[in-house]
DNA sequence: AATAGTAATACAAATGTTTTCATAAAACCT
DNA sequence: AGGTTTTATGAAAACATTTGTATTACTATT
């Protein structure tokens, strides 16, 4: 046991071990080439022998930056996010920040609350996922003299940076691609578009291809489904039961068009024979599946990487004004379409 | 633009405000029963109409509690570790504790380091995964007088509390599975086991029955792969494609169980008719891939929120001796296994 | 009416650093 | 050898809070 009142390891039991002052100790973390190579040496004996473990909290209050960013993101949990976040944090990682999280379920009052303690934490820079978030959210990182970022979505009208993919033009490409190879009877798997601007606009972006193509939507085939194959699948399987079926389903995400497959597999529809499917993502495992789901590709890692390195570059001052990067987006033919020329 | 000089909101602010003391505004933050309720209007309104927040890193140097706990884990970006990760999240946000997290790509030198960060940042309390860590990584935990927890594995003598699963009973269960079904040739996909202990232990576990039943394995179907589709995917058709080939595989974890099916469906093999597949986890989707998954169910949900509890309790020291938590496993029987009784 | 007790607030010290300024010692230059 | 830099270090103030103690103003009790 060690006993945690005597052994208290500030930058004083360095000093006195090694016989100096703490303003020795201190210059020769930051500022090394100010102090004599010997004492720096005993220092770090000092240091290395103790223990001692330098306090941020300390060197916060000195209008230092604490070295950490606040991301908030709806959810941890699905391969939606868990890409861009993985590329985001790699990315501050490199500029030598550590991240706070929080998911907020699509819940924006508590996505509020999450930045609020990350701003009691004196975050750096705080990185958000859309553009959709309460009044109180906007007014509050405004506030605050830190720079924030969104990713994910691309908007001209951003209020904040953003680095993301125009989600209209995904749900556009999508729609095309479907109608272009000439199927009418269209069905619509997608999440709930309350709070979340992605899916609306990418939703938007279907429908203003279908209506140009004169294609109304029988609404028995336009079908809800949160993130989650397994309610996908549900939801799916659901409409491909019902007596008339579409030829071709648009999907929301990967994850609600991987539901549609292995529904699809469950009816012993054959894929893309009886049924084409378009999903929009390019997630993990979507070209490995069988066959390939074709989608709109958004560059995930790319936007977690240029959101990280935005970011960091903002906090440190090597980049001022704020920006709005688009990714491109592409569609991928792969195996889960194909030509209908039916009946009507 | 606001003037960030003159601008400083800070509890001082609040005071000239509202008229009272520094002390009086504290205190009406941290033990409110002791000011006036009148006093106490006048303070909140002051805050309200500053926006003031509170500045967590002044109240850390008192040895208040940060309120941070740091997550370390090998890598955020797969559905491994997406879903232990939100759960262990969502419970101690349920304590008020906020995350840090970090990801090191197994590496362990780079876990290593992300800890040490956390340490500066003075968080309240560590979370792992796994058992593998550098000698290092443990002294630098002991050291501090903070509690630890690894998630996902469990041992009797792990260094550390611990709340997971017992892997190499996985392997045990998954093997006994497929050799109780009469398979004898047998296929092995499986991670790097270096500096992952779930893997080795689960690999074991898998031998020990293989061994006991006097089935060795042809090398050629011993195959490794990465925790990716991908990768496994391809290790898979390498394997199926081969003149002879396994007439089941077990697979270091779902993921990889994935790559096999989807190879098996590239190469017009049928599952479970032509081949069978274990494999281990019971992520997100295993269950709703056709057929569905055989697999040896880890409560991955469940380890992540007795892990967050019982890291929150014990910091707030509710808590107080070290614990092992063994969660229950089970094989889940669905559709990607079937009894073979071959040639030999 | 004097005293004791209590409620509400203020003052000041403490927390672990960084940094400015001052000072001492060493090195350099004629 | 004496003055001038340069180098290395220390003392103390500053940072934004919390908290123990002191102070003031009431209220209740005798």
């Amino acid at each position: 046991m060690y006993d945690s009142n005597k052994n208290k390891v500030d930058i004083f039991a360095v000093a006195k071990r090694a016989n100096v002052s703490i303003s020795t100790v201190s210059r020769s973390f930051n500022h090394p080439e100010l102090v004599n190579p010997a004492t720096r040496k005993k220092i770090d004996t000092a240091v290395r022998k103790l223990g001692y473990i330098r306090n941020r909290a300390a060197q916060t209050m000195h209008g230092i930056r604490s070295g950490t960013i606040g991301l908030v993101v709806p959810t941890i949990d699905h391969a939606i996010f868990a890409e861009v976040v993985q590329a985001f944090s790699d990315s501050v990682d490199a500029h030598g920040f550590t991240i706070m999280i929080a998911s907020h379920g699509y819940d924006l009052e508590r996505e509020y609350a999450a930045l609020r303690k990350f701003l009691e934490h004196r975050v750096d820079g705080l990185a958000l996922i859309g553009e959709d978030h309460s009044q109180e959210t906007y007014e509050l990182i405004e506030r605050q003299n830190i720079p924030a970022v969104t990713m994910w979505n691309y908007s001209e009208t951003s209020r904040l940076s953003c680095i993301g993919a125009d989600n209209k033009m995904a749900g556009t490409l999508a729609a095309q691609h479907l109608v272009g190879l000439g199927h009418r009877d269209i069905g619509l798997l997608f999440p709930p578009t309350k709070d979340n601007d992605r899916a609306r606009d990418r939703r938007s972006g279907v429908q203003k291809i279908l209506v140009n193509a004169g294609i109304n939507i029988n609404p028995d085939w336009d079908v809800e489904s949160t993130y989650s194959i397994a309610d996908a699948k549900s939801a799916a399987l659901h409409l491909l039961r019902s007596p008339q079926r579409p030829s071709g389903i648009l999907c929301g995400n990967d994850v609600l068009a991987m539901g549609v497959l292995y529904a699809a597999r469950s009816c012993n529809l054959d894929i893309p024979q009886d049924l084409s499917v378009v999903g929009i993502g390019d997630f993990k495992g979507s070209s490995e599946v069988e066959p390939g789901l074709t989608t709109v590709r958004l560059p995930a890692r790319e936007i977690g990487r240029l959101a990280g390195n935005h970011l960091s570059q903002s906090i440190t001052g090597d980049l001022t004004n704020e920006q709005r990067v688009g990714c491109d987006i592409a569609l991928i033919e792969r195996g889960t379409c194909k030509p209908h020329f039916g009946v009507s």
